[in-house]
DNA sequence: CTGGATCCATGTTGATACTG
DNA sequence: CAGTATCAACATGGATCCAG
């Protein structure tokens, strides 16, 4: 990453370091669950089973550590209604919305150049010896 | 991902899934090393072990995998060359240029929201009960 | 309804040694 | 130089059961 993020700029607030974070980040989108749940929040807030529902055959485990993940990096809130049965919603924050987007871009990257990982991966496996 | 990439638009080539291949690319550029390996590939074609230098502390183990990993998705080339003893130079293709662009747009987006991130992960540890 | 706790199968990574 | 092969350590995800 280097030229990207001047890692002794920050005076004093300096956290571990930023390309830890970088990684850090890229491993959240990367993982499996992480990205389809921001997806499915990007119209608004959505409760723990309703989520559960959309994302269809995710365990309740990885949904709960997933969202979990989002908001220890504050990608998105959990907001608890003290009613019963208890209701606790989910929604993306700004930031989240934003990271979002950028991850948008790689699907359209995705899209684009369709055509050059298959053809590349179809090389890989067999191209006739 | 709905609404980023029409799921049933492209005609016949109907390879697996869109989705697939836009989680597969997340995967990748969420591992360990593919992304620090292809910003040592911005500047021009490396040879292995020049790779194996400047991205420190990967073992030839990883970097052999992750190389093979960005040449399956034709992110990179791999090109022998027959000398003695033998030179193998990879070079970012169009393709895994566009998409490291992407990749740096996510650093910026770390390095903008650095705060809120170390905020949120702060507040998780202890906002003093 | 929301989610914590546990157990377990599997995949991923690192260390190390060996090869054309 | 540029890998491959093997094994052990560890992380990850799923299934299941329990609880406020």
């Amino acid at each position: 990453m280097t030229g990207v993020v001047d890692r002794e700029a920050r005076s004093t607030a300096e956290q571990p370091d930023p390309c830890d974070l970088i990684r850090s980040v890229l491993a959240r989108v990367g993982d499996k669950w992480t990205v389809v749940v921001m997806d499915e929040l990007r119209d608004g807030p959505r409760r723990f089973n309703e989520l559960r529902r959309l994302v269809s055959p995710i365990t309740q485990r990885m949904l709960t550590s997933t969202l979990r993940g989002l908001e220890s990096d504050g990608l998105a809130t959990r907001t608890v209604h003290p009613t019963v049965p208890p209701q606790v919603e989910y929604a993306l924050t700004d930031s989240g919305r934003a990271l979002l987007t950028i991850v948008k871009s790689v699907a359209t990257w995705a899209d684009t150049h369709l055509d050059t990982v298959y053809a590349a991966r179809a090389t890989l496996k067999g191209p006739k010896s």
